[in-house]
DNA sequence: ACTAATTTTTAGATTAGTCTAAAAATTAGT
DNA sequence: ACTAATTTTTAGACTAATCTAAAAATTAGT
């Protein structure tokens, strides 16, 4: 038996190891979680004895194949969930994370199946993040960052890094969305601020928002 | 800030309560939710102080209008995660209560406003309960048990008090279900046991089986 | 009305998850 | 290499929800 709270610590050690490659510290979960470092070295003790990662003292932890595979499920809930709100619920991408995180943690083998077929197997949510398969196989696109695209060419918009409420919102306000055209006029060297032709208006975009938009080539 | 298992608590009370009309003692909630009848009295005393109950010591509780309140938007809840499973994701009947029992504790109005609209506002579950509205209003059918029913009169199925897994795979074996039409043959007064005719097919059912299937006059 | 059976409450302990404060280990700076 | 800063762990305490065992109150039977 796995706790929801155990899950929610398997999926950030995931996230923040990059896929649940690299070795993550006891601060960087704590942070991500909001909780204290101390109650961070408890849980990880409790985890690595359950097999989840393994854990060596003052080095950080790394998820095993096991902890693996129980990230890349409750992702691919979160994922799905996600879809389900926004195009059956008239959910705004900005309003679907909190809810996910809770509908993430239902435990039904064929309640997330079924949602996957009812969905016609979805390869993105909305966000543009990747949706594992039942067998935990992502389908991964290859993308650029806008800080990443070259000037003259043409992209589209496939997905954001940061998906917090204040990026989503700021997007819409200026009708950039999954899908959008976006082509590249001028870097700015001093601050890498981005100018872009959008549609057939131009503007330009900060570093920070160009780092966190992902693009392919067209 | 009301927990998953006040609310399951709560839950309980409204049942057994019969909508939360009258006291509940101890051991009814404690065997309801497979728990200790000190337990429930801890329990209980919390749920006092949040004013979701008037509990007086050995004389059991009742729900204020605030539990009763909280107890009808679980329903809500739970109902209509029910009529979603059944009739989007390919649930029987028999196997949607135990999700539906996480799912009703997912905390989010416009989820199950837009889930209601969705479904284009059922009124009733996949066993015939009735599914209150956002305000919390019971659209209530007049129904009958077929114990209750009259010799020679036929009617319609309209839904069952037991929801347990071996009553409703017994009813599907028996081709009875939501909309299915009874004739009553004859009630034997040795055992209460009823005939009945179904489709063209004759068949008798134990008194157990008549007390717990729901019938409206044709 | 009095005893016996039943129900309910209290007392004390346990587990999961968290916290603060202090100690220990690691890393960084000179 | 040694001290200072940072990170991490330990120790001890707290809350929510549960349990067992014992005590108290209520209800039932004669
Ligand atoms: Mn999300
Ligand atoms: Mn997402
Ligand atoms: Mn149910
Ligand atoms: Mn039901």
């Amino acid at each position: 038996m796995i706790t929801l709270t155990e899950e929610n610590y398997i999926k950030a050690i995931y996230h923040l190891g990059k896929h649940g490659k690299n070795m993550v510290n006891t601060n960087a979960i704590a942070e991500s979680l909001e909780t204290k470092a101390s109650s961070v070295t408890d849980m990880v003790k409790k985890l690595a004895e359950k097999d989840y990662l393994n854990y060596k003292k003052y080095q950080g932890v790394i998820l095993t194949e096991k902890g693996r595979q129980v990230a890349v499920n409750i992702i691919r809930k979160h994922r799905l969930w996600e879809v389900f709100l926004v195009e059956k619920l008239n959910f705004t991408w900005d309003e679907v994370h909190e809810v996910a995180e809770h509908l993430e943690h239902i435990k039904s083998d064929k309640l997330i199946n079924e949602l996957d077929s009812f969905l016609e197997f979805p390869t993105h949510d909305p966000h543009g993040d990747p949706i594992p398969d039942k067998n935990g196989i992502f389908n991964t696109i290859d993308k650029i960052s806008l800080s990443q695209a070259n000037i003259g060419n043409t992209y589209k918009c496939i997905g954001v890094e940061d998906s917090s409420t204040n990026f989503l919102q700021y997007l819409d306000s200026n009708n950039i969305g999954l899908g959008t055209t976006i082509t590249v006029l001028h870097k700015e060297p001093f601050d890498n601020s981005v100018k872009i032709k959008l549609h057939t208006k131009e503007m330009v975009v900060s570093q920070n928002v160009a780092k966190n938009l992902y693009l392919k080539v067209l």
